[in-house]
DNA sequence: TTTAATGTTCATGA
DNA sequence: TTCATGAACATTAA
């Protein structure tokens, strides 16, 4: 579910819905989804009475700043968060809720997840840009931040498929499996282009196109949103402007010519072989 | 029964 | 050391 449009999204809500809320009590069912040397009880008592001052985003990363600490949550394929206002906290525990934040106003936040793939971790509040600094993180998508002069550099140094160093999050973050196919197809450029073939004028276009792309699904709240909001689950609208994810065997809508799927870095791909040409 | 699914990180080998 | 590739994580649905 979540590429940088969709937890931008998440950011949002959890602004709108938990920001100044003081937790009272952690319940973790799935240990794994914490990265902590504490135990599970130690690390939920170093949430107890954290009051969640702002929610921030870099990359796919959600910042959640509390009093002391810097809770970073990562979605990774299909986490999501569930708010409660205290009258309608559910008896039940659902089936994938793995970590939930009860808050001293009696409302509750949930983390759902089905794969159990996301993860969290609690950090010092001046360890956030060295954090991020360690996994190499590229710039954010934006016309002021993301240099063509640097991506190009980037790209330069390595021979593996455009797709793939797209999604690796270090050259620009934000890109997963569904956006980089759309970034690709707009702009005429095979999946599987070794990243230092690309001509500059074609660099150029990737970049505009990424920052299109991110930007314009951001404003639509992303393709596939389903998050907090207690059973009211929002779907983005970029969904309907996919213009290739999903639409394998189907007309391009470029040339008519049907849409293939291919397998780059391990990850379905979707193309069209007439716009979107190997070599030059 | 097999395969693929919106992502990252770790292990292995070149 | 660095780079590239593939497995692992875990569950569901087609």
């Amino acid at each position: 579910m979540p590429e940088l449009p969709e937890v931008e999204a998440v950011k949002q809500g959890l602004n709108q819905l938990v920001q100044g809320k003081v937790i009272q009590q952690v319940t973790v069912d799935w240990p794994n989804i914490i990265d902590t040397t504490l135990s599970i009880e130690e690390w939920g008592r170093l949430l107890q009475n954290e009051r969640i001052e702002k929610v921030e985003r870099r990359g796919k990363y959600l910042i959640i700043y509390l009093t002391h600490w810097a809770l970073i949550s990562h979605l990774r394929m299909e986490g999501k968060y569930n708010f409660y206002p205290k009258a309608q906290v559910p008896h039940q525990k659902g089936k994938h809720i793995h970590v939930r934040f009860l808050m001293t106003d009696g409302s509750q936040l949930e983390y759902d997840d089905v794969r159990k793939f996301g993860r969290m971790t609690l950090i010092d509040l001046q360890k956030v840009s060295h954090y991020f600094e360690e996994r190499k993180l590229g710039p954010e998508p934006m016309e002021e931040q993301f240099a063509l002069a640097d991506f190009t550099t980037s790209l330069k140094k390595t021979k593996r498929a455009i797709k793939t160093v797209l999604l690796d999050q270090k050259s620009v973050v934000g890109l997963g499996n569904i956006y980089v196919d759309e970034v690709l197809f707009r702009s005429h450029i095979h999946p599987e282009t070794k990243a230092d073939q690309l001509t500059l004028s074609q660099i150029e276009t990737l970049r505009e196109q990424i920052i299109q792309v991110l930007q314009e699904a951001t404003a639509k709240g992303g393709s596939t949103i389903r998050t907090y909001k207690n059973s009211l689950d929002e779907s983005g609208q970029y969904q309907e402007e996919l213009q290739i994810y999903g639409r394998t065997g189907e007309p391009c809508l470029g040339c008519q010519t049907p849409v293939e799927k291919i397998k780059v870095g391990g990850r379905g791909t979707h193309y069209c072989p007439k716009c979107q040409p190997l070599n030059t």
